[in-house]
RNA sequence: AGUCCCGUAGCUCAGUUGGUUAGAGCGCUACACUGAUAAUGUAGAGGUCCCCGGUUCAACUCCGGGCGGGACUACCA
């Protein structure tokens, strides 16, 4: 093979990146990647799909890079890794592209504006806007992933595993149909999504009328600690609201556990009738001011501003737990057990009483706490068989002719309540009325005072939310849904959850888990149009239900429903059950509004109508562990190979939307986890720390990016400048540190291997040197490698890819390139190509190519390159691509700590003599003569005697000298040893420490000698061992010394005349090597030199002619006058100025 | 409001089971090196380890309570 190593002008990692991309296209390489060796199997990956209705982001770099890294280690591992991709297609926010980019809203969607088929066109073409970019990027990164057969998820296969999954639920009971509070504007008509409601502008300062209202006491067991030391006969709750509105529809009360309440003797402000109420302390003073507190009981008459008041009782919220009260106001029964005292962990004595009045039809808390505690809402029985709350879509108190004579006869008051029926909450719906007409609300607080049940009335400034559209307000009002009943396995989704393995773990118990404990059912219902039809018929009398699972099924029940004269036609007839090719499935479309046009005929023989609502769009995704295989209709045999997943990657945000639902699909359907490991990252912010927007212009493209720096240098960045997980400020400066810094130095180092393996014809064909032969320092290179691959191996095995990186980054540049390649390079040039030479290439090949497979799967473009450029050169392995190979395996053998140590001595020492020669300014070119070091333990000489020869031509001098530690010329410094000390003396070690630091030198070198030392400290004897303390020899008087740790060395830095003279001898092959530079020369180019003859370099030049001429090439160097030759050059040595001449030699 | 993450040098981050000189890179300053060379090395300056309490002989580290930044979820009488 006559191949050369490559070599570069320059490192140009973005065009690496274009000309990799065109060899992996070439050659194939990612599919001959996706295979398994030796019955590893598979490892399965999921792709959490995207939108492709947006643009990608450089956030989306981040979670990509994670899983291509797994996903391309685990194929090294030699797994078949398939990594299908897919699209999330349906959803809000491309619904709202859609709307935005038409110019239409919500409410035109059905209209004659725009049709529902119309609409759901536009979304199936939009929803895919993108691709071409998100493909792109996909690429230019190096995110391998199989794009060939994506799943989409508007497909109707995709639908009808869906559907599949909502009749498993919907068989087992765990679908159902419920209520829930959402906005709803009465105005429009229509529900608000909470995007809609913040909206800027919604939320306005408004004047409503609030009221305190009193709630009597049922006296009991329960309540009759409260009854005690009463001067009147009943005791009243005060709870404030600001919707007077919703009291009628009360049916509990809310007290926080830990929160103190009083009772408190007072009287009526209306009526002036002696009361006794309860209220939280810390808001005593805002409904009894202070001052009043002074007025005696029969100084108040009625009508008095100033209300005296005495608190009589403190107790906290837990007392109260269970009390019954009367119903404020008795308009219409609720079932039985309404009217109790609850307690809720949202009460708060920020304002108001302390004491919350809960509707739980009109409030999402409210409603809440009614169902954990089983108090039941205030609903009314309509005309119609329906159940709703008091109050109508239109946002009027419900009319008496509406409601259902039964209901009415039974359970309303009609007497009372007919005086407000049919009037609306809030006076904006109703346009006839004008600002000055009393609202509902003032009237039922005057209708409250007047019965004595209101403590205060006033009106009030705060912030409520308007709907955008008409402006009015909105209300919280129950609207139908149906629900996934997750809570009947949160005790499972919680045991599961325990068993995945979370990066990092704290997502997974923190914001996971505690998701998970808190798990109230999923409300699946979205008013929309674009998205997965909810698949379940109903009759008008909603009596009776049917939920279909396939489209087969459909097909089937449409027939009936023909039979029956319900349907002309049936719109899946071509439908062939069992061909799942695309084409079959294209025949017809589940989405709307064709499936609202299907009617089914029930059991008993009605027409059955679809429910009208979507499916939330997370159960789409969720669901896509079945639905991307079209289980059970395709994969029913090997659905094992693909279910669960090993692994999956995306960002925190996704707690609560992918992974919550990718969970709780799978338990509820499987009984399995969904993933079993995952790594869930952070943001990416700007450098200072700000959220990326478009508002703000401070978003980074990620093909620019790329373009400029390639991607590798990119994705390094992003994993290792600090944990994926936490928040990352993505600073382009940051991006080029690493450029230079990591790839820069790989680049250097692998240049000059080739430079000089070029020069001598290496080409690794010489059998490999036996690891006995080799010197110490490659030795201890491939130690260092070794030790490598191991921790690299465990961190990629651990999903901890940061400290993978670091590692091989610290390799790199610290030990390959700043210390073995630096201390070697005189090994490359010049000299025999002899075992020590082949030895040393031998070793830095070895380094280079296994550090390109460990790093391949971070950055895979640059990696491949330098695999390419090594092993196409020598043929040492037969792959075309660092990808196909397999993750090197590390050689225990091979690993030694011992030496390890050893260069980690001399690495050190090396490092404080430069510092003390920098110290002194003597250059590292003038040799001295030795440097002392004293023994710092028995086996120190021994290690260090392995390493000398490193040390000393790295710091160029001539020899070392050990001093025993017993000489008497050494200063010790004494540290007492915390770790041994501290657990047998405790408390005394204060003492003992300036004990121990206040030795003299004498009381050390006794202490050394007697391995001993004793003493008392409150006649207490102490004896400490030598293990108890740290002896270090600090000084020797009269050098130059340095000390790190335990090692201290000192430097002689006396320069004989001898010394000078071979200084000046170095001094001058740096100059000589400077102008071969200069000239142009080849490395081999000889060279012959002439030095002017002077005083000054006279006696150097005769004496080490010869070394000179052999660390430069040259073939004579002479001394001659050269007062005026052409091509002379002048140096400077030591501010003597000498004219020198070189030729190219022959 | 709840849950979670983060807070260490000007910046970006390490910091093992608590142990007494708290580290690295960048930046800055100075010096050096120079057949890896638009590289590189050495050193210096720069720290109330967010604050307050507690546990302990000993806290950057463990516990409690705050503060600040961020994310998600929720939303109120």
């Amino acid at each position: 093979m006559g191949k050369r190593f490559p070599e570069y002008k320059t490192l140009d990692l973005s065009k690496i990146n274009k000309d990799i991309l065109k060899i992996w296209d070439e050659n194939d390489t990612f599919r001959k990647s996706v295979r398994e060796i030796d019955g590893k199997g598979e490892f399965v990956f999921y792709e959490g799909p995207p939108s492709a209705n947006g643009i990608p982001g450089i956030h989306h770099v981040m979670a990509r890079t994670i899983k291509d890294t797994i996903c391309r280690y685990k194929t090294q591992c030699g797994y078949e890794v398939k990594r299908k991709a897919g699209w999330d297609t349906h959803g809000l926010p491309i619904e709202l592209g859609v709307e935005k980019a038409l110019g239409i809203t919500k409410e035109d969607i059905g209209t004659e504006k725009i049709s529902i088929i119309d609409f759901n066109k536009a979304c199936r073409r939009d929803v895919m806007r993108y691709t071409d970019q998100w493909e792109d990027l996909t690429r230019k990164m190096g995110y391998w992933l199989n794009m060939d057969h994506p799943y989409l998820t508007y497909d109707n296969r995709y639908i009808e595993t869906l559907w599949w999954l909502l009749k498993q639920l919907y068989t087992k009971g765990f679908l159902y149909q419920g209520y829930t509070i959402q906005p709803y504007s009465p105005a429009a008509g229509t529900g608000l999504s909470s995007h809609e409601l913040n909206l800027p502008g919604c939320y306005k300062d408004v004047k409503d009328t609030t009221c305190i209202a009193l709630f009597q006491l049922i006296r009991d067991e329960k309540s009759e600690f409260l009854f005690n030391h009463n001067d009147t006969p009943s005791v009243h709750i005060m709870a404030w609201t600001t919707t007077p509105w919703t009291l009628p529809s009360n049916t509990a009360l809310a007290v926080g556990k830990e929160i103190k309440y009083i009772k408190v003797r007072s009287f009526n402000p209306y009526s002036g009738e002696p009361i006794t109420v309860i209220l939280a302390k810390d808001l005593l003073h805002s409904l009894f001011p202070e001052a009043n507190g002074g007025i005696h009981f029969s100084e108040y008459k009625p009508g008095d501003k100033k209300v005296p008041y005495k608190v009589i009782d403190e107790f906290p919220g837990s007392k109260l737990e269970g009390i019954n009260y009367e119903q404020l106001i008795d308009w219409v029964k609720p079932d039985k057990g309404a009217f109790r005292v609850l307690t809720g962990d949202f009460v708060t004595t920020e304002d108001g009483t302390g004491i919350v009045h809960i509707a739980p039809t009109f409030g999402a808390d409210d409603y809440k706490i009614a169902k954990e505690y089983n108090v039941p809402p205030m609903i009314l029985k309509r005309k119609d068989g329906s159940m709703g709350p008091m109050v109508d879509k239109k946002g009027y108190m419900i009319p008496i002719s509406d409601l259902d004579d039964k209901f009415v006869k039974e359970r309303v008051n009609f007497n009372t309540y007919s005086v407000f029926a049919g009037r609306p909450v809030k006076n904006e719906y109703d346009e006839s009325l004008s600002e000055n007409t009393d609202t509902l609300d003032v009237d039922i607080a005057v209708m409250l005072k007047l019965s004595g049940k209101a403590f205060r009335i006033e009106k009030q400034v705060h912030s409520y939310p308007h709907c955008w559209r008409t402006d009015k307000p909105v209300l919280y009002y129950p609207l139908d849904a149906w629900f996934i009943r997750t809570t009947a396995f949160r005790e499972r989704l919680i045991e599961l959850n325990n068993t995945i393995n979370w990066k990092p773990q704290s997502t997974g118990s923190g914001r996971f888990g505690k998701w998970l404990e808190n798990l109230v059912d999923w409300n699946l219902s979205r008013s929309r149009f674009w998205g997965t039809p909810l698949p379940i018929w109903i009759t008008e009398d909603r009596k009776e239900e049917k939920c279909i699972g396939s489209a087969e099924e459909l097909k089937a029940e449409i027939e009936k429903s023909i039979k029956a004269g319900f349907m002309k036609k049936n719109p899946l007839a071509a439908f062939i059950p069992g061909d799942n090719t695309q084409e079959n499935y294209e025949k017809f479309d589940l989405h709307r509004p064709f499936v609202d046009e299907i009617i089914l005929i029930s059991p008993s023989g009605k027409k059955m109508f679809r429910e009208p609502d979507l499916i939330d769009v997370w159960f789409d995704s969720g669901a896509m562990p079945y639905a991307q295989a079209h289980y059970p209709f395709e994969n029913k045999e090997n659905f094992s190979d693909k279910f669960p997943a090993d692994f999956i990657a995306e960002g925190v945000d996704q707690t609560r939307g992918w992974f919550f639902t990718l969970h709780t699909i799978a338990v509820m359907t499987s009984d399995s986890v969904a993933f079993k490991n995952i790594i869930s990252n952070g943001l990416v912010l700007d450098k200072n720390g700000n959220k990326m927007s478009k508002r703000l212009k401070n978003a980074v493209d990620p093909f620019s990016t790329i373009e400029e720096y390639g991607s590798d240098p990119l994705r390094w960045y992003m994993l290792t400048n600090a944990q994926p997980w936490d928040n990352l400020k993505f600073d382009f400066a940051g991006v080029d540190e690493v450029k230079r810094k990591f790839f820069g130095t790989l680049y250097n180092t692998y240049s000059f291997f080739a430079l000089y393996a070029n020069v001598d014809n290496f080409r690794y064909n010489e059998k490999d040197i036996p690891i006995n032969e080799r010197p110490e320092i490659d030795r201890w290179i491939i130690s260092l490698l070794n030790s490598l691959v191991k921790e690299v191996g465990n961190c990629y095995e651990d999903y901890d890819l940061t400290r993978a990186g670091r590692a091989i980054q610290d390799f790199v540049t610290e030990n390959l390139s700043n210390w073995y390649v630096r201390l070697n390079r005189k090994r490359y040039w010049g000299g025999d190509y002899d075992q020590d030479k082949i030895a040393a290439y031998q070793a830095l090949y070895t380094c280079l190519e296994t550090i390109s497979m460990l790093t391949a799967p971070i950055a895979p473009f640059y990696m491949d390159m330098l695999f390419r450029d090594l092993s196409i050169t020598t043929g040492k392995y037969k792959e075309e691509s660092v990808h196909l190979t397999r993750f090197p395996n590390y050689d225990e053998k091979l690993i030694d700590k011992d030496l390890e140590e050893r260069m980690d001595i001399a690495q050190k020492i090396s490092s404080m003599i430069l510092g003390l020669r920098r110290k002194v300014s003597i250059k590292v070119r003038q040799p001295l003569a030795k440097i002392m070091i004293p023994l710092p333990d028995k086996t120190f000489k021994k290690k260090f005697e392995a390493v000398k020869d490193l040390v000393l031509t790295e710091v160029n001098v001539k020899e070392v000298e050990y001093i025993d530690d017993t000489a008497a010329i050494l200063v010790k410094k004494i540290k007492p040893n915390f770790k041994t000390l501290g657990p047998k003396y405790g408390k005394l070690m204060k003492e003992i420490s300036s004990v121990v630091s206040g030795l003299s030198q004498q009381e050390i070198v006794s202490f050394e000698a007697n391995k001993s030392h004793s003493f008392s400290i409150n006649e207490q004897q102490i004896t400490l061992t030598i293990e108890d303390v740290e002896i270090i020899s600090e000084d020797i008087p009269g050098w130059q010394v340095a000390n790190e740790g335990r090692l201290t060395v000192a430097l002689d830095i006396t320069v004989t005349d001898e010394l000078r003279y071979e200084g000046i001898a170095r001094e001058f092959v740096n100059r000589i090597q400077n102008i071969r530079k200069e000239n142009g020369y080849d490395v081999t180019d000889k060279i012959t030199v002439q030095i002017e003859d002077h005083e000054f370099v006279h006696e150097a030049i005769k004496r080490h002619a010869a070394y000179i001429g052999s660390q430069t090439l040259a073939t004579s160097v002479s001394l001659a006058a050269l007062v005026k030759s052409s091509g002379s050059r002048e140096v400077e040595i030591d501010e003597v100025v000498i004219k020198i001449l070189v030729n190219k030699a022959g």
